[in-house]
DNA sequence: CCCTATTCCTGTGCGC
DNA sequence: TGCGCACAGGAATAGG
């Protein structure tokens, strides 16, 4: 459920909360929290004990802490993955906590478990230093580096649906199923097209309309259709009451009044215009032809 | 290689 | 009142 600008978000919160704090302790509680670090928790937890937490990063929806080692911790929230500052209100979900030397603390509170973190090594690809767990995620748009017109061209190439394309993270990185809508609403194309039948337009639109969404979303700090992302002081964004699409089952389109439908699509909703953005006319088959 | 279906997980809300 | 089930969905992985 977080994407881009909620993870964003928490990276800020933690750039301006832990920098320069060195880890006292850090237990792990839930298996599954350290489950993507493979030499196990107490690996995790003992080798971070001591280290000073020296910078911040994101690509997509992965943010990451450099430690003073030269690894990185590399967190991933998951659907509803917490990164807090202070003290944790309920524990029940309380995953992995951590005890700052002056006393402060950090905890990575999740309720799904689809979250996590883990310990790697930094890697340089493509001129940028990031976590090497995270070197096949493609870089996001708000990336200094993203390269929208190339992002195009693998579209152009994709024989696959288009929001289908926009939620693969190794091929632009960040957007999930809400930002997904937001997308192809404003650029009025239905996610069911195949995306190489798309024009270098309507793909330049829906990648710019992603862009812009995440950065009206950012500003907001952050969607939040549920209590469960908050930023770094248990606080919720006010972006959801800017969403045009998603979770509008039945409500007037704000473009042209008509209805908006759901349809299920990769085991969740898609929500979106039936009038702005019609379904394709044939559906495909497998023996067509 | 390219593409798709499955799997992991738990709290909430709804129908019967 | 309580039970069962659909639903929320990111991303790795297995399989076609």
């Amino acid at each position: 459920m977080p994407e881009l600008p909620e993870v964003e978000v928490v990276r800020r919160g933690l750039d301006a909360h832990v920098l320069g704090r060195t880890i006292a302790d850090v237990q792990v509680l839930h298996p599954r929290a350290a489950r993507r670090h493979l030499a196990g928790s107490l690996d995790l937890t003992a080798r971070l004990r001591g280290t000073q937490i020296t910078g911040t990063g994101r690509r997509g929806k992965y943010l990451w802490l450099t430690v003073s080692s030269g690894e990185a911790i590399v967190v991933h929230l998951g659907m509803s993955g917490q990164m807090l500052i202070g003290a944790v209100p309920n524990p029940t979900h309380l995953r992995i906590a951590t005890t700052f030397a002056d006393g402060s603390s950090m905890n990575f509170v999740d309720q799904r478990t689809f979250g996590g973190w883990m310990l790697a090594d930094l890697v340089t690809i493509d001129g940028s230093e990031i976590p090497e767990p995270v070197a096949h995620i493609a870089r996001d748009p708000l990336d200094p580096a993203f390269d929208r017109d190339g992002v195009v061209t693998v579209l152009r190439r994709k024989h696959s649906e288009i929001k289908r394309q926009l939620l693969d993270q190794t091929v632009v990185s960040g957007i999930g199923n809400i930002y997904a809508d937001e997308a192809l609403w404003r650029a009025k194309v239905n996610g069911a097209r195949l995306s190489s039948a798309l024009t270098r337009r309507q793909l330049a639109e829906i990648l710019d309309a992603a862009t812009e969404v995440m950065t009206g979303a950012l500003g907001q700090g952050g969607t939040s259709f549920d209590s469960l992302y908050v930023n770094v002081n248990g606080e919720s964004g006010y972006f959801d009451r800017s969403l045009e699409a998603y979770g509008r089952v039945d409500e007037p389109c704000r473009r042209c009044g008509a209805p908006m439908q759901r349809d299920k699509f990769m085991n969740r909703s898609s929500f979106y215009c039936p009038k702005c953005q019609p379904r394709p006319r044939v559906r495909r088959t497998a023996s067509a032809g």
